[in-house]
DNA sequence: TCGGGATGTTGACGCTGTCAACACTGTGCT
DNA sequence: AGCACAGTGTTGACAGCGTCAACATCCCGA
């Protein structure tokens, strides 16, 4: 499995391949499916691992920040943001949507768990004071609407100058100039 | 070509096989090498299409409004959107960045139309007093971003029920509450 | 001691992308 | 008319892939 997020991480998603990931371990083609019924299991695996590793990434952020308002949330979104500028191929695989609904119960669990971390980090700020009060889904939608966005396109229209992702935290800025009043308190 | 995107439309992205592609055609397994010279090439043609319709169908709606204002650009990304759910694989291919930078020109090209469409909308309602003025790179990311994740996030995190793609007039509609004091005219 | 589960290996199958070699067909030039 | 040639299609062949069945180990508990 680690093996195989390397390849990914390497070539993309059309370098994993089982052959390859077996070839890399050392071991003979069929060997992996001793311990994943299938390559779609194996990836499903793969994404739910990156998963877990960016809700424990972004839980480190959060627990940083004592209070929970507009900067906590745009603190934890440029941790979202790095994760998938750093690791795309990953990032896309997460995203990406080539699995079955309910085929792959922990990988959902594992996406919603991120979904869960950002609901209840909004609404711990709502129920502070710290952010502005009203339809917590709301304030989800458009907070990962537009950073999803953002990291999907910077990763795929990279030469396209209008999405550079060198300097997404500069553009995450410029989002949340525009997104602040709308969840800063009253 | 026809064929691809009707394999493409039903099966999604694994279902496209330059075999199939000429089986559907009735010709022969290498006779589409005559007029690709890859797969990548037929797939790149393909989101190339993809990206001329959907120019074409927000041309549409853009030229019926006369005045370009917020509600304007809520039509835009409403065309946008719809795009998005209605042939999602096709939507994915566009923007799944599988294709090397550069290696194909004509594909770049008509992304580059989608943005410019984008940019010079917004630029016209600008001059024209009817749109807030500013630096128009900034609002053509956030709105962009919004959008692109939206759709992403509805086509592939369906089963999440915090995006559901039959409502997405509706989440764009909250998404346009937030961002439409930062756009209209002072 | 031994039976069985966990793990690994090889052989085989059909599918795929791709290329080379060959065949046909129409078009324009002499 | 005869002919070269570009465009298009076809078959054969090859390596790589996912996957399964059959077989080989190896180790742990009864």
């Amino acid at each position: 499995m680690q093996a195989a997020l390397d390849l990914l991480n390497e070539g993309g998603r059309g370098a994993v391949t089982l052959r390859a990931v077996a070839r890399r371990i050392g071991v003979s083609r069929s060997a992996p499916y001793r311990h994943f019924a299938d390559k779609q299991a194996l990836l499903a695996a793969c994404a739910a691992r990156g998963f877990d590793r960016l809700v424990a990434e972004a839980e480190a952020v959060v627990a940083t920040c004592d209070r929970c308002d507009v900067d906590t949330l745009r603190a934890l979104l440029g941790c979202y943001g790095r994760f998938g500028i750093a690791v795309p191929h990953l990032y896309r695989l997460m995203f990406a949507c080539e699995f079955r609904s309910g085929a792959y119960p922990e990988l959902e669990a594992a996406a919603g768990r991120v979904c869960r971390q950002l609901h209840e980090t909004v609404e711990r700020g709502q129920r502070a004071g710290t952010l502005r009060p009203g339809e917590t889904a709301d304030s989800v939608l458009l907070l990962w609407s537009s950073l999803h966005g953002l990291v999907s396109l910077c990763n795929d229209l990279a030469p396209n100058a209008v999405f550079d992702s060198s300097d997404l935290a500069c553009q995450l800025d410029r989002i949340f100039a525009v997104v602040r009043p709308a969840l800063a308190p009253p």
